[in-house]
DNA sequence: TTACATACCAAGCGCTTGCTTGGTAGTGTA
DNA sequence: TACACTACCAAGCAAGCGCTTGGTATGTAA
């Protein structure tokens, strides 16, 4: 049996939400994702999270010595969580093409799927962070955006489309971020025509029925 | 002399900022609106707001009845202000790709410009609100909308763009929201090729060099 | 057995918050 | 002169907040 786990439900699947573990610390990580999503940071206490994850609110602070430090570790985690996941998803095309559907698919699914709680977090509480925890975080998140980056800048060479890819990537993540707003996986829509129609807004309708 | 303003610096220009009047009820939504979008809703007291009016904050209760109905009016406010400016933009032009120009322009400038604080409020702090006032918000909100998808509806019926107009408007309304983060109207890129840009994510390079 | 670390509880402190209260000064008007 | 209305002040209350404190139970390893 090795280390089970006690009073559990029995699934052994999904270990992990928002890309966080099921230890105590990523027990709290998940519970306030979640919450900060719900709630909004400031009106989340540290009262709400203890309550969820089943402990005193006191005890949250055997864990992180702040309230702050809770929102950044979140920040932190889905951060790594994602930049690796999209690199991985990248990895499995060579056309930019492709590429750059594999990144809209997979900010997408960040963003309404497992870490939406944490995506969510990312974009509407981020200011809750201190000027120096928002400039550590927006460092991890430019490794991400360097992949963005880089394969708008091969399309762009290609003249797959004119405008600048800098103000590309920007109108791109306007589109993916706000679908947070309106768009349900189990809806009438597919994640993937989602996604299609969203690489057709930057290099447009040339890139239908490939593969 | 008819209605003078007592102890004003002089200026006769900008009665209003962000949609609101002169009044002490007007100071004082225009103050709110400037507070929440730079440190959010939650985050600014009424000691806050009454401060930068320069009143003690009991007095502002004698203008609004909670901080939520402070939060409510700035919110309605801008709903009218920018939903009668974009109406009048619109009616400038009779060809529907040009109507999208003035819809897409306008709504940047609502969000970059003069109108940027309450704007961003209506964005980040919208669930700050009770879920009824959300509604009524919505409700006026949607008359703003309905400019939107008649234009749409129209250039998608002449078979200037393929895809469904009502998720297109869920994208525009991402890249124009997202505006708020980055773009500043003194800039190396100008508004009006911003708004060109954006443009052209719907109805593709057809739209170019006309007018 | 001792020693130490982890994970937690129960209680509560000090501060800030939205909001209330009771009152005052200035203005309009009949 | 009397009344009413708007705009505000000064003081403070009750509730809720982040966080601290001092302690206990359990597990692990020398």
């Amino acid at each position: 049996m090795g280390k089970s786990m006690s009073q559990d439900s029995g699934a052994v699947q999904a270990p992990m939400v928002n890309g966080m573990d099921d230890s105590p610390r990523g027990r709290v990580l998940s519970a306030a994702a979640r919450l900060f999503r719900e709630k909004g940071f400031d009106r989340t206490t540290v009262r709400d999270i203890a309550r969820e994850v089943g402990i005193q609110s006191g005890s949250i602070f055997h864990h992180f010595p702040t309230k702050e430090d809770i929102l950044y570790a979140v920040v932190v985690e889905v951060i790594r969580f994602n930049t690796e996941r999209l690199r991985a998803a990248m990895a499995e095309h060579e056309a930019p093409v492709e590429k750059l559907r594999a990144l809209v698919l997979g900010e997408i699914e960040a963003i309404v799927g497992d870490t939406r709680e944490a995506m969510s977090v990312l974009v509407y509480e981020w200011r809750c962070l201190s000027p120096d925890r928002q400039s550590e975080a927006l460092a991890l998140r430019e490794v991400y955006e360097q992949l963005w980056l880089d394969t708008l800048s091969s399309l762009h060479e290609q003249g797959l489309f004119r405008d600048d890819p800098f103000i590309m990537r920007r109108l791109i993540t306007g589109m993916t971020s706000w679908t947070n707003t309106w768009f349900h996986p189990d809806g009438n829509l597919a994640i993937g025509d989602l996604a299609d129609m969203i690489v057709r807004r930057v290099v447009g309708e040339q890139a239908d029925g490939n593969g």
